[in-house]
DNA sequence: GGGTATTTGTCCGTATGTATT
DNA sequence: AAATACATACGGACAAATACC
């Protein structure tokens, strides 16, 4: 037996997409033609569109039609800097395209005030940290932008203690210009030995999906990254929760000696 | 003006869901019942459900029902790895839950026979070798498994000249016991100094949806991380290209010095 | 194994609302 | 203001998968 009519006519779409026959771009044929061009009801058509929208190869706009999405050019984040440093908060972003600027394509990232806020590490964000359940926490909250797009939503976590232990600026509503584990390193001697990241893929929240500018029919993904740091007792004192959109970024690792190019040309789906 | 009858059914659902007042695999009232409660229709329902399948709360069984979904005890890979090693061609697999296993919940991956071929370098994978468009190189593509279940999709590549300088086995049909990074030491003596790994999400092909079983909507997209190995002069000598669905795994990044615990463990008590 | 009821999947038609040009 | 195009919502019909007797 055939597939359902749906899925023929989006297998057909996509193959004329993926031919480069649509371009990116490229408008498609109204619902109305395609319902004419494959004898099928609007709902039909409809319903294969719904099929190349959640693999991410078409869009479509109220009042002007159905487009061919356009190319990205992702933003490159190293995940493996220098432990003595943050690592993602202040390093540089490399953009694959590198179009815009003639080479290396580096971008620095902006942010956003942090939004403070002093909570109880319950079970919802903070295990990492270690500590116990009630405990009080600092959280850091930023937006973060490259050239005025939106690129990452952070939040850091500190034991109150290191405040209390002369690190006041982790309670000031403002940027740490050095840093923060830089400056936790000048104020109190607190030195960061390693962290480790996990990075995991869910849906955006509702928050995320606006930020993002993501279509709230939830097809865009987002990346968590969780990085919890170590002093050089191997007692973590830093978590920091990132959160980026998945179809416009990506992440690199380096282990050993790797050669500097920034980054490798682009991956391809295959067929 | 309120948001759309579906949003709002969808978003009575999911609060349902999150709160807790309906579990992890329990059903749902069928499309009639709930389209008696809403008093809508039953397309207007099942528009709801869709909202909620996209974003992976709930599942559908044709004959059987709605139900929400089980949670999953994610596998923890992690990327960094002895770079005089494979990494993750043979490290060991982690997985959250720890609850089968007594400790540690450590996993070994077993991994088919692989599928050789040889074929010219074009433009369509294996650009990260530098090798002119042309050139000739092996591929070694096997399906990977952890306790039977599908894990990854792995394809290794590497130039033909390698095999030409003693390293024969990258022709074979078998797996290569030591790993092919200890084994291109031992015979030719290609030290691999460091590799980078880059991750991107996308969604899956084909024949990457029947082998990890996903649903055919394309809802749950897979990681793709490339590992590019590089010698001692930093040349690059092997592609692989690894690919894992998003909704069972993750990975880990450690940077400097992380105590050794694998992940971070659920509050337990100890008894 | 067969038959039947239940439940979701596909497909059609139509009407009206909303966003854009 | 008008035309165009997609979004939402309704209704109905039949097919396919599953469970149960």
């Amino acid at each position: 037996m055939p597939d359902p009519m749906y899925r023929q006519i989006a297998e057909d779409l996509r193959q004329k997409i993926e031919s480069g026959d649509l371009g990116h771009g490229d408008q498609l044929p109204t619902e109305l033609e395609l319902r004419e061009q494959y004898d099928a009801s609007r709902n039909t058509v409809r319903d294969a569109m719904k099929w190349l929208i959640t693999r991410g190869l078409i869009e479509t706009r109220p009042g002007q039609g159905t487009f061919v999405v356009g190319k990205i050019d992702p933003y490159v984040t190293i995940l493996t800097g220098d432990p003595a440093k943050g690592g993602d908060e202040e390093g540089p972003v490399y953009v694959k395209g590198l179009r815009e600027l003639g080479q290396g394509g580096q971008r620095m990232p902006t942010s956003s005030a942090p939004r403070v806020e002093i909570q109880k590490a319950g079970g919802a964000g903070a295990e990492e940290l270690q500590v116990g359940s009630g405990t009080t926490v600092v959280s850091r909250h930023q937006q973060r932008y490259i050239d005025d797009t939106p690129w990452s939503l952070q939040t850091s976590f500190y034991p109150i203690a290191l405040a209390a232990q002369g690190a006041g600026k982790l309670l000031e509503v403002d940027n740490i210009n050095q840093g923060a584990v830089e400056y936790l390193r000048q104020e109190i001697g607190l030195k960061q030995a390693g962290y480790r990241d996990t990075i995991t893929v869910r849906a955006p929240n509702t928050g995320e999906a606006a930020f993002f500018k993501l279509p709230d029919d939830g097809r865009v993904a987002v990346f968590e990254v969780r990085r919890t740091a170590f002093d050089d007792h191997g007692k973590p004192f830093r978590l920091t929760v990132s959160v980026y959109p998945t179809d416009r970024n990506q992440f690199a690792v380096d282990v050993g000696e790797v050669p500097p190019q920034p980054v490798t040309p682009e991956p391809k789906p295959s067929g």
